[in-house]
DNA sequence: GGCGGCCTCGCATAAAGATGCTAACGCAGG
DNA sequence: CCTGCGTTAGCATCTTTATGCGAGGCCGCC
């Protein structure tokens, strides 16, 4: 098996450094490049091509969280391996929307680390029992998982009516929507009427919003 | 610190019996009792009171995954570590809904699985790492932000711009955010000028998708 | 055939919003 | 000290929305 190339980005370069030379040392390991920042980040990993990218969160400039969509965007097939000191929430589950695959705390060991840089390149996602456990938190509190059903009561909206309300949710004014429907404004405005009536609400504001919230559009 | 106290429910009696005899060779662990099914957990689990639950997932009768809310039921505070053979999806998922703090394979070897027992009780939730994947790749597939994490363009808007902006996506009026903020509907049309100024939108409608989408609020 | 819902259009008025111009006050930074 | 920005505020004017009242055409249904 070949080795599993790298990529490292780390502001701090003590660190850099440190995880350079336990890389090195590694057999089955190649560390292509390791860099501070992730302006060139679309360019690095281009050319380089890496196998799985180890990504601080706390960069200056462009954060870990906002590079892990430049790096899938490069390649998907590319595994993202988060690395921090703080388990902010947030940043984590931005993190992995963004599609990041694994995510470990600072504190692991060097020894922890390797085996989970190996664990990603195998289709698993190495993260601290402590991340985890968040992780597991959200799919037990959150019902995120199962498609969101909520039952999107029916208003019973005409489909000129919802042709009105895409209209709205655009953000277009009556003039436009008349327009765009070919149809005269004190039309769009009788049609605004009855879809106040269906969704018991009185400004277009209220309209759009619970337009949205409800997805009838 | 006191030994963690564990039960283990386990059918196979030679698994039943070796991680019995790794268990009391650990020192920092205890084990208050093994069965081979579920049939009488609640009282067992009540007169035992054990700090962790290590649980097949493929009982007789009442399985692993059934048996996880009896447990709860008993004291919410018992963490239930789910052991299997299968990395059967489904069964995951419903292990963790029914309130599982980790899930690991079978394959595991002994000082992994006592290392997790430990993070267990730790408050983290040891998974394998490929056991991880399957629920990382929920998050990202699932959840209908979904959509793409933009970089959130920063519009440097002002603290009170924002609590206008907050009035505009509530669906209040000029007058009552006015009200709401106690200051008079001129000073809200000069706020929302340069919101407009800064969102680079001319309407209310706008304003408002605008901040909705880029999650200004 | 008549009833009701939907789609169309019009006029009118009142309320809300958009925009131009102006201006005072305080506070931070050059 | 002066400048810039945020916050406050007022006035004027035009546009857009909200709503009341009315009306004709089309279609499906009892």
């Amino acid at each position: 098996m070949p080795d599993i190339n790298l990529v490292y980005y780390e502001d701090n370069r003590e660190l850099r450094e440190g995880l350079a030379f336990l890389v090195e040392a590694t057999p089955g390991l190649k560390l292509l490049g390791a860099f501070g920042n992730c302006h060139n980040l679309p360019e690095e990993i281009r050319t380089l091509r890496p196998d799985v990218v180890l990504m601080d969160i706390d960069l200056p400039g462009i954060s870990g969280i906002e590079a892990v969509p430049l790096v899938k965007a490069v390649s998907p097939a590319i595994q993202v391996l988060m690395l921090t000191v703080f388990d902010d929430e947030d940043k984590l589950f931005q993190a992995i929307r963004n599609g990041a695959s694994g995510y470990l705390l600072k504190h692991t060991s060097p020894s922890e680390l390797l085996a989970a840089i190996f664990d990603l390149h195998r289709g698993g996602s190495p993260m601290t029992a402590s991340i985890a456990r968040k992780v597991l938190l959200h799919f037990q509190s959150a019902p995120v998982p199962a498609t969101q059903q909520l039952p999107t009561e029916d208003y019973r909206l005409s489909t000129r009516e919802l042709d009105i309300v895409k209209g709205l949710v655009a953000g277009y004014s009556y003039k436009l929507i008349g327009a765009d429907l070919g149809i005269s404004i004190d039309t769009v405005r009788s049609h605004i009427r009855s879809i106040y009536d269906k969704l018991q609400v009185n400004s277009k504001t209220e309209a759009i919003l619970k337009a949205m919230r409800e997805k009838l559009v």
